[in-house]
DNA sequence: ACCTGAACACCGTTCAAGT
DNA sequence: ACCTGAACACCGTTCAAGT
C-alpha cells in the first residue's frame, strides 16, 4: 500500500504513455488499421477514452509513437559489412517490420515526417557516402532508396488491408494472377507476361532485388 | 418540356456519375482530402447525400474514379523516343498529376490495385522489355520503378497535407532545412550535410534524377 | 428509375466533474 | 496530477418515402 502510494507508476493498471502505445500496437496488429479507435483502446485499458488524451495529444501522435516503437529495433540495430550490405540490412529490416505490422507501411508512406523515417534516411545516406558517391548526388541517391522502401511499404499495407477477412495470401495472388493473364493482349501485353511470376514470387526476395538494382544505379554515379 | 422528359440526362442539374466525379475532384483540389465528404459533395450538387449512392457504390469507389479521371490523360498519352525517354515521360506525367492534385499521390500509394496503377505498370514494363532486360528480371525492374513513383507520390501528398493552411512551401522547406542543420552531429551526420540542398532543391528534377538512377541500374541487368 | 433527407452506427476530441 | 464518461461535432452509409 505504502509502496503503491510512493510509486503509483508501478501499479499494473496505471496508465502510461508506454502502456497506451503498447496496447495500440496490439490492437493494430490484431484488428488492423480500422481496429484502433480511442473507444476500443480505452476498453482494452479499462478506462475511458478521455484518459488517453492525458498521455497522448491525438491519434496522429499515437500512430507515430506506435510506428516508432515497432521500428526502434530496426533503426538502432548495428549493421556491419560493405555499404551495400548495410543498406540491404537496414532496408530489409524495415521491410520485415512492415511484413509483421502492415499498418506501419501505411503510416510511413502517408506520414514521412516521422522521426523513424529520418533515422532510416540517415543510415542510407551515410552508406551512400561510403559508396563514394559525389556530394552533389548523395541526396538524390539516398532519397531514391528511401522512396522505393516507402513505396513498397505502402503497397504491402494495402495488400494486408485487402487480405484481412477475405481469402489468404496465396489464393489472392492466384486470383490476381488469373486476372492479369486474362487482360486484353493489345492493352496489357507486358502485364500478361508477368502474370505467372506474380503468383509464385517471393516478395522479400523481389524487394532485395529492387534494392540491389537501385544500388547498381547509385554505384554508377561515382 | 417534352425534350426534357425524353432526355432527362440533358438537364444541367441532373446527377450523373460523371458530374459527381467532377465535383469530387473539385472538392479534393479546393479543400484537400478531408474536404471530400458526402454531405459537402451533396450540397455542392444541390441534392442529398443518399442520391450519390445511386451512382457510386461508396467513398472508395468515388476516390478511385476521381483518381482515374485525373490520371486518364497521363496513362493514355502517346510517348515516343528511347525506352528511357518514354519511361521518363510516363513517370513524370504521374509526378505532375500528383503535383497538381496531391490527393492522387495518397490515393495511389494507399490503394495500388487501382486500374490507373496497372496501366502505369504496363507502360513501364513494356519499355523495360524494350531496354533488353531478360524476361526473368523484368517484373522486378518494372516494380522498382513503380514503387519509386508511388513512394514519391505518397511523400508529396503528405507534404501538401502539411502545407495546407500553414506556411507556404519555401518557408516550410526552409524550416525543415534549419531543423536538419541543427540535428545532433553524432546521430545525423549525413542528414546535416544535405540540409542546405533540401531548401533549394527542385522536386521535379530530383524525381527525374531518381528515375534515371533506377534506369541506370536496370540497364545493367542486360 | 432516380432522388430526398432523416436516421443509424459509428468516429475523434473536449471538458466539467470527480479522486 | 490524473482519470472518468457524457456530450459535441462530425463521419459514411442505409432506407423508407417520395416523384
Amino acid at each position: 500500500m505504502t509502496t503503491r502510494a510512493r510509486h503509483p507508476e508501478r501499479r499494473e493498471d496505471a496508465l502510461s504513455r508506454e502502456r497506451i502505445v503498447g496496447a495500440a500496437v496490439e490492437l493494430l496488429d490484431d484488428k488492423g488499421e480500422s481496429g484502433l479507435t480511442f473507444r476500443a483502446l480505452a476498453a482494452h485499458l479499462e478506462t475511458g477514452p478521455g484518459a488517453i488524451y492525458w498521455h497522448v495529444a491525438n491519434k496522429n501522435e499515437l500512430l507515430a509513437a506506435a510506428t516508432a516503437a515497432v521500428l526502434a529495433p530496426v533503426t538502432s540495430a548495428e549493421a556491419t559489412g560493405t555499404p551495400q550490405e548495410v543498406i540491404r540490412a537496414v532496408t530489409v529490416g524495415v521491410f520485415d517490420a512492415i511484413e509483421a505490422h502492415p499498418w506501419v507501411g501505411a503510416q510511413l508512406s502517408a506520414n514521412p515526417t516521422q522521426p523513424a523515417v529520418l533515422r532510416i534516411f540517415e543510415r542510407i545516406g551515410w552508406q551512400v557516402r561510403a559508396l563514394g558517391v559525389p556530394p552533389s548526388a548523395r541526396f538524390t541517391a539516398a532519397s531514391a532508396v528511401l522512396h522505393f522502401v516507402l513505396g513498397v511499404g505502402g503497397q504491402n499495407a494495402a495488400l494486408a488491408r485487402t487480405l484481412r477477412g477475405t481469402t489468404n495470401r496465396s489464393d489472392h495472388l492466384a486470383a490476381v494472377s488469373a486476372e492479369w493473364a486474362d487482360l486484353d493482349p493489345d492493352e496489357f501485353p507486358f502485364t500478361r507476361t508477368v502474370a505467372d511470376e506474380l503468383r509464385d514470387h517471393d516478395d522479400r526476395a523481389q524487394f532485395l532485388d529492387g534494392v540491389d538494382l537501385i544500388l547498381a544505379g547509385i554505384v554508377r554515379l561515382r
